[in-house]
DNA sequence: CATCCGCATTTTGGATACAAAGTTAAGCCG
DNA sequence: CGGCTTAACTTTGTATCCAAAATGCGGATG
C-alpha cells in the first residue's frame, strides 16, 4: 500500500496543488527523484500517473512542464462532471437503488439537514457538510451500477474543485454561505426522491442542475479574466479539509 | 515514438482484444517481458496503462487477469461515451464551429453520401464509412472547446465496440446494413445542420440519440445471457478493417 | 558577422540487479 | 492423519547502469 511511488505521487501534486511547484515550472525525473530523495523509478511512473491526472504536460525531450490551470478549464471540467453524475443518477434511479445505498444516501442527508438546523452553524461543521456532500456524490457515482461512469471520471476527478464533494466556501459570509448550503441539500432531498420514484429523467435533470450549481457559485467571486489563475483561488477556498479527501 | 513500452502495449492489447488471452488468465510482467523478449521495464509500463484502459485488473500480490468483458459493459460504456458526446455536440455549438471544423465535418458526409450513392456497395466500402464515421465522431469530440470531454472519453475508449467510429457490421445482410448506414448518415447531417443554427440542445438531443444507436443496433444481433461473452461478439462484426484506427 | 557543423550536457527509455513481501507447497511433528 | 511451520518460489518494488535521442552552446568557416 503505502509504497514509495504513490507516496512520491502524493507529494508532488500536493507541492502542484498548493502552487510550490508554479505553472509553467520545469519538472523532471531526476528533479524529482533527488527531490525526494528516491530513484528515478518511483518518480518515474509518479511523473507518468500526474500527467495522466492532468497536472502536467509531457514537453517532448525537455522534462514535464508544470500545467496552467485557468478557471476556464475549472469550467469546462465541472461540465464533464455534471454529464457523468446525471447518467450516474438516472442510471441509479432506473436499476433502483439497493437498501444499502439508500441507507448512505439518507444519512448522507440527515448528517447535512443536522448541520443546517444548528442555530449558529460554526466553521468547524464545514468540514463535517463537506463529507456529507461527498458521500451523496460518491454513492451515486459508485453505486449507480455503471462503473465506468465513475472510472471516466476518474480522469478529471484531480482537477482542482472538481473533485466530487468539494464546494467552495467563502469564510468571511457565513449567512450566504448557508443559503447556499440549504438549497444544496434541499436538492439532495429532491433528487434523492426522484431515486426512490425512480423517475431517470428527474433525477438526470436535477442532478445536472446541482453539479453546474458548483460553477455558477464559482462564477460570482472570480473576477475572471478568463485567464485568471486557478492556484492562487483554489488556497482561498477550501482548507486543507476540503481537500484532505482527494489528495491522500 | 516507436518506443518499446507502446509496441509491448500495442501487441499486448491486440492479443486480449483477439481473444489470444483469455478472460480470466493470468498475466504478469515477467510473463509478458519474456513472451515480446522486452525487460520488465517496458512490460510494467504497459501492464499500467492497460489496468488504467480496464482491460486488466490487479490482482494484490498475484499478477493481473484478463478482464472478461460481457455485452453489459458495453451498454455502459456506449452509455458513458453517449452523453460525453452530447456535450461535445452542444459544447460546439454554442461556441460556434470554427470553419476548419465545418470543413472536416462536411467532408466526412460528403464522403458517405459518395457511398451510400453507389449503386451496389461494396464490402470495401464499409471500412471507408467508418473512416468517415471516425472523422464525424472524433471532430466532434476533440474540436468541442472542451478538451476534458476527449480527455475523459480516453479513459474507456479502449473498450472493444466503444471506440469512435466504430459500427457493428453483420456482413450477410449488406441491404439491411445500407439501410442502417443512411440512418446514421442522415443523422450526422442532422448534428452539423443543429451545430451551423447553434442549437445546443438539438445537437446535444441527437447526438446522444445517434451515439445509443450503435447500442440498439447491438441489442438486435446478441443474444443476451447478459453476460454473453464479449470477444468472439467482437470478433464476429468488424474485421481487422475496424479495428485499425484505434488499437495503434 | 552569420551560419552551420559538431560536441557536450540533459533527459528519457530500457535492462538488470537486488531486496522485500506474500504465496504455495511440502515436510515435520504432534 | 491432520495441522502447523518453514522454506522455496513467485511477484513486485526500487536502485543503478547503460544507451539513445534531443537540445543548446560554442567554435570554426564562409
Amino acid at each position: 500500500m503505502g509504497s514509495s511511488a504513490e507516496h512520491v505521487l502524493a507529494v508532488v501534486r500536493r507541492q502542484i496543488l498548493a502552487g510550490d511547484r508554479a505553472p509553467g515550472d520545469k519538472i523532471t525525473e531526476v528533479g524529482v527523484a533527488a527531490d525526494l530523495d528516491v530513484s528515478r523509478t518511483p518518480a518515474r511512473t509518479a511523473l507518468a500517473a500526474l500527467e495522466a491526472e492532468g497536472l502536467i504536460e509531457k514537453r517532448d525531450g525537455r522534462g514535464f512542464t508544470i500545467k496552467s490551470i485557468s478557471v476556464a478549464d475549472v469550467e469546462k471540467s465541472i461540465k464533464v462532471r455534471a454529464v457523468l453524475e446525471g447518467l450516474a443518477a438516472r442510471t441509479m434511479a432506473e436499476n433502483g437503488m439497493s437498501p444499502e445505498t439508500e441507507a448512505k444516501l439518507r444519512r448522507s442527508i440527515d448528517m447535512s439537514q443536522e448541520i443546517l438546523d444548528t442555530e449558529e452553524p460554526e466553521i468547524d461543521y464545514i468540514g463535517q457538510y463537506q463529507e456529507a456532500n461527498r458521500i451523496f456524490h460518491e454513492t451515486i457515482m459508485y453505486d449507480c451500477g455503471n462503473e465506468l461512469v465513475g472510472h471516466a471520471f476518474e480522469r478529471i476527478a484531480r482537477l482542482p474543485l472538481t473533485a466530487l464533494g468539494t464546494l467552495a466556501f467563502d469564510r468571511t459570509t457565513l449567512k450566504r454561505e448557508r443559503m447556499r448550503l440549504t438549497v444544496g441539500h434541499s436538492q439532495h432531498v429532491i433528487i434523492l426522491d426522484a431515486l426512490a420514484k425512480r423517475d431517470g429523467q428527474r433525477a438526470e435533470r436535477m442532478m445536472i442542475e446541482h453539479s453546474n450549481a458548483t460553477l455558477n457559485y464559482e462564477q460570482l467571486f472570480v473576477d475572471k479574466g478568463n485567464e485568471a489563475p486557478l492556484l492562487p483561488l483554489y488556497q482561498r477556498y477550501g482548507g486543507p479539509n476540503g481537500r484532505r479527501a482527494t489528495l491522500d
